[in-house]
DNA sequence: GGCTTCACG
DNA sequence: ACGTACGTGAAGCCG
């Protein structure tokens, strides 16, 4: 069916503005809601592939439902300054784009939408982040509601409604009529919440429903039902949308004229939209006859070579000094690019079946390794996707890549950080590439995101990133050894235990239920047992919460409880570390996979296993480590650095007082500790110092009273104290902090040391918790983050230096602020130092970086 | 697939 | 008055 889309212009300009980090021209205009609108609707494009397109704008004046709303929103605080400059230019850029607008006079955006909505029978998709419009999902008109941001949006239908809002459409507003709506000011009957007016719409189906059946409904609820009457209903009719709005439009009048004309590309151009120029959108005037893909991005033609010899001709023959590829299970893409490429030339992928199935599979198979030499090892770049998974196929089929590559989803991740990590498939639509063309489609994106970096982004990624490609491939090949004969003993053991402690839960509790679930745990601890009054519940009040904090609390008193919390150590071992790692010991050994591109610090993170939470932190968990051993005649190195996070907040802030104790290797816990607990140094106790320590993680954190209360479990008020003591002493630490925070809510993003960015949209929010949670991400980022950077150089730099000594050492760990090198014994005294050095001297920061090292047999034995 | 819990830096 | 520590991944339950 021909789909529909239907805008709420005001709310999703809204949306986008405080989405997308404040940006300007040159001449001073303020874009970014205008920009986040564009992208957000050529996103909806992409993804719906509408016919029809329009776009519904407010435009107040004195009619019924809107005098009233004039009034009530004459309280609401104004568009800022910069947003609304911004909308004019919005509906400019609209008129180019020949997209169908609509306002009237005395209606709001979401009236003109019902009405249009209910009007034509064609699927049709609401954007809107106003709740309101919930009201209008039907059996043809959806309602997609932004989240938060512009990216994460919520599809509501008919048939997900009521499993997502527990509602049925016409029910929202009923809900607003009993609650109110302050954002809309919307009164709602008073002392009237989410809570009660969900189980009274529940009980009762509707407002009618309610006031026929009041005399049922007792107490305070009652009274503020009878006071309330009036807001109800009076409410009730400013939550209700117009769908009988005077507006003139047919269907036509909305067909989506795409692609664009030139007209629009100027007007980008003026704006400065220079990303947009390379999406596949705008008419070509010289090729205005061909498809839209073929215009932007000139003729793509696919060639299936007969046999692989043909192919290996072709790439023999040619002289492009880089070729894109696209190598899956299916096929094997690839693309010769040749010098000066562009994405606007025409182009010809070669396509090849993996498996043919009809000959011999087996002889094809082989036959395609030739290929893969030639282009994988030869003297042209070779552009992928994801290289570091390239690299294992091709180890898997007993071949390397020697060429010089480069890898788009890293250079993707530089460029925009998190927000659309869902892989090439994602990214091509999104650039409104040709989904089967996927090496053509690397090559533009690599254009693309790789033009879009400034000068340190660059370097980050010649110098850091992709180098470190190489050194990730090899510590995944190489793997860490595992005893899977103490593993086995371990299994057995937490086996026994784990059945021993659950026969006594179900004598204590009396009857047998599943201890894994919390919900059923949390009713027979508080509910049956009635273990105790504090009944803390979570945030949908479904189940009580019964995490190990919380269980401590009646730990002593209560045997289950006890038992409970042994429980979920023995299950949490050997589920995760025992059971888990099972399936991934091949030969003795796990590869995990370490991923260099989904943290929005720069951190690296690993998979299958995770190598990165082996337990530590207690006596029985660290024993796990002795299952992590070096290989037979080896030894394990591990090396790691001493409170870096805290070292680089010493450099970020140049406070004296934090180099002072760096540079003279202080005890910084004690130092800190001594100031914030007005003592000598010397009298500092270890129950002040550790508390000092959590002090000094906190400001990392970025420190708030309350999670430092939670850690110390102390009041909020004293915790308040100490952070204050402390900025008083480390005061440039506070300038630092704040000026961390300054930049965020100027520029919307952060960066480390090398020049990594972290978009925080959140520092934007209206809502104060979200944006103090920006503020706190953005005080801890560049900590994080440069310690992540720090330790990338260096391993770039231990695995250079081990490979020109020629030294049978392997790096095999990586776990934040550590290294593990798997090292014959002879080479020992030699690496240890190697690895040292290269840790400590990766940069030069205004404080020494130390580095401790360990040796052992195995993992437990190197701390 | 989202939520809860818990392992790590 | 509000509700918060920063960054991850895995297992298991539940709808």
């Amino acid at each position: 069916m021909e789909k529909l889309i239907l805008i709420d212009g005001n709310s999703l300009i809204n949306r986008a503005f405080y989405a997308t980090p404040v940006f300007t021209t040159k001449s001073g205009l303020p874009t970014n809601g205008v920009f986040g609108f564009i992208k957000l609707m050529l996103k909806i494009i992409s993804d719906k592939k509408p016919t029809y397109f329009a776009v519904a704008f407010d435009l107040h004046a004195p009619t019924f439902r809107h005098k009233m709303y004039a009034d009530y929103k004459a309280g609401r605080k104004p568009m800022p300054e910069e947003l609304a400059a911004q909308i004019p230019v919005l509906k400019e850029v609209l008129s180019l784009m020949h997209v169908k607008t609509c306002e009237l006079a005395g209606f709001e955006a979401d009236d003109l939408i019902g009405t249009i909505a209910k009007r034509f029978n064609t699927q049709t998709y609401i954007y809107t982040g106003d709740r309101d419009s919930y009201q209008l999902v039907d059996e043809t008109t959806s309602v997609c509601f932004t989240r938060k941001g512009v990216s994460d949006i919520l599809e509501l239908t008919a048939e997900n409604f009521k499993d997502e809002t527990n509602l049925t459409p016409a029910q929202v507003i009923d809900l607003k009529a009993l609650m109110g709506d302050k954002s809309d000011h919307i009164p709602g009957i008073a002392g009237v919440g989410e809570k009660s007016a969900l189980s009274l719409i529940e009980k009762y189906g509707d407002l009618d429903g309610i006031y026929e059946h009041l005399d049922e409904i007792s107490g305070a609820l009652h009274k503020k039902l009878l006071d309330g009457k009036e807001d109800a209903y009076f409410s009730y009719k400013l939550a209700t949308i117009d769908t009988n709005a005077p507006i003139e439009l047919s269907l036509a009048d909305c067909v989506l004229k795409m692609p664009f004309d030139h007209a629009v590309r100027e007007k980008f151009a003026e704006l400065e939209f220079k990303s947009l120029f390379t999406l596949n959108i705008f008419s070509d005037e010289n090729t205005a006859q061909n498809s839209t893909s073929e215009q932007k991005h000139g003729k793509i033609e696919e060639v299936y070579p007969e046999t692989v010899e043909q192919a290996l001709k072709i790439v023999g023959n040619s002289t492009a000094s880089r070729v894109a590829c696209d190598l899956t299970d299916k096929e094997f893409r690839f693309t010769l690019l040749p010098d000066g490429w562009t994405p606007s030339a025409d182009t010809v992928e070669y396509v090849l079946p993996i498996k043919i199935g009809l000959l011999d599979p087996g002889f094809f198979e082989y036959q395609l390794q030739s290929l893969f030499k030639s282009v994988y090892s030869g003297q042209k770049r070779v552009i992928c996707y994801n290289v570091k998974e390239t690299l294992h196929y091709l180890h898997s089929n007993g071949l390397s890549l020697s060429s010089e590559f480069e890898d788009v989803s890293i250079l993707k991740c530089i460029a925009e950080g998190l927000s659309n990590t869902d892989g090439l498939q994602y990214s091509l639509n999104l650039h409104q590439l040709p989904e089967r063309n996927r090496s053509y489609g690397v090559a533009v994106l690599y254009e693309h995101y790789f033009h879009s970096l400034n000068e340190n982004e660059k370097k980050l990624y010649k110098d850091v990133e992709l180098p470190l490609v190489s050194v990730l491939f090899d510590m995944e090949l190489q793997g860490v050894c595992i005893d899977e004969k103490a593993l086995n003993a371990l299994a057995v053991r937490y086996n026994a235990e784990r059945e021993e402690i659950t026969a006594r839960i179900y004598e204590l509790a009396g009857e047998t239920f599943n201890i894994n679930s919390t919900q059923q745990l949390g009713k027979i601890l508080f509910d049956k047992l009635k273990i105790g009054s504090g009944v803390k519940k979570n945030k949908e009040s479904k189940s009580y919460k019964t995490t190990a904090e919380e269980l401590e609390k009646y730990a002593d008193s209560s045997e289950i409880v006890r038992q409970i919390l042994r429980y979920r150590t023995v299950q949490k071992l050997y589920s995760t570390y025992i059971e888990g790692f099972r399936p991934l010991i091949v030969n003795g050994k796990v590869h995990t996979t370490y991923n260099q591109s989904n943290t929005a610090t720069g951190r690296l993170s690993s998979v299958n296993p995770n190598l990165q939470n082996i337990p530590i932190k207690t006596e029985e968990g660290r024993e796990l480590r002795k299952l992590f051993t070096a290989s037979k005649g080896n030894v394990l190195i591990d090396a790691d650095y001493s409170q870096i996070e805290l070292r680089l907040l010493a450099h970020f802030s140049e406070s004296k007082e934090l180099i002072d104790a760096y540079v003279n290797n202080k005890d910084i816990h004690a130092t800190t500790a001594s100031q914030v607990f007005n003592v000598p140094l010397e009298k500092v106790s270890t129950e002040q110092r550790r508390q000092a320590k959590a002090v000094n993680f906190g400001i990392i954190y970025g420190i708030s009273a309350f999670g430092l209360s939670k850690d110390l479990n102390i009041g909020a008020k004293r915790a308040q104290e100490y952070i204050d003591k402390y900025f008083e002493f480390y005061s440039n630490v506070k300038a630092y902090m704040q000026g961390n925070v300054d930049t965020v809510a100027k520029l919307g993003e952060v960066k480390t040391l090398l020049g990594r960015r972290r978009v925080i949209n959140e520092a934007h929010s209206t809502n104060r918790n979200v944006r103090m949670f920006g503020e706190r991400a953005a005080m801890n980022m560049p900590l994080q983050g440069s310690s992540a950077d720090i330790i990338k150089l260096a391993m770039i730099g231990v695995y250079q230096k081990l490979k020109a000594g020629n030294y049978k050492a392997k790096l095999v760990l990586q776990v934040h602020d550590e290294l593990v090198i798997d090292c014959p014994k002879e080479e020992a005294e030699d690496v240890a130092k190697l690895l040292k050095t290269e840790m400590e001297n990766a940069v030069s920061l205004r404080v020494p970086l130390t580095v401790e090292v360990g040796i052992g047999e195995n993992w437990f034995e190197t701390k």
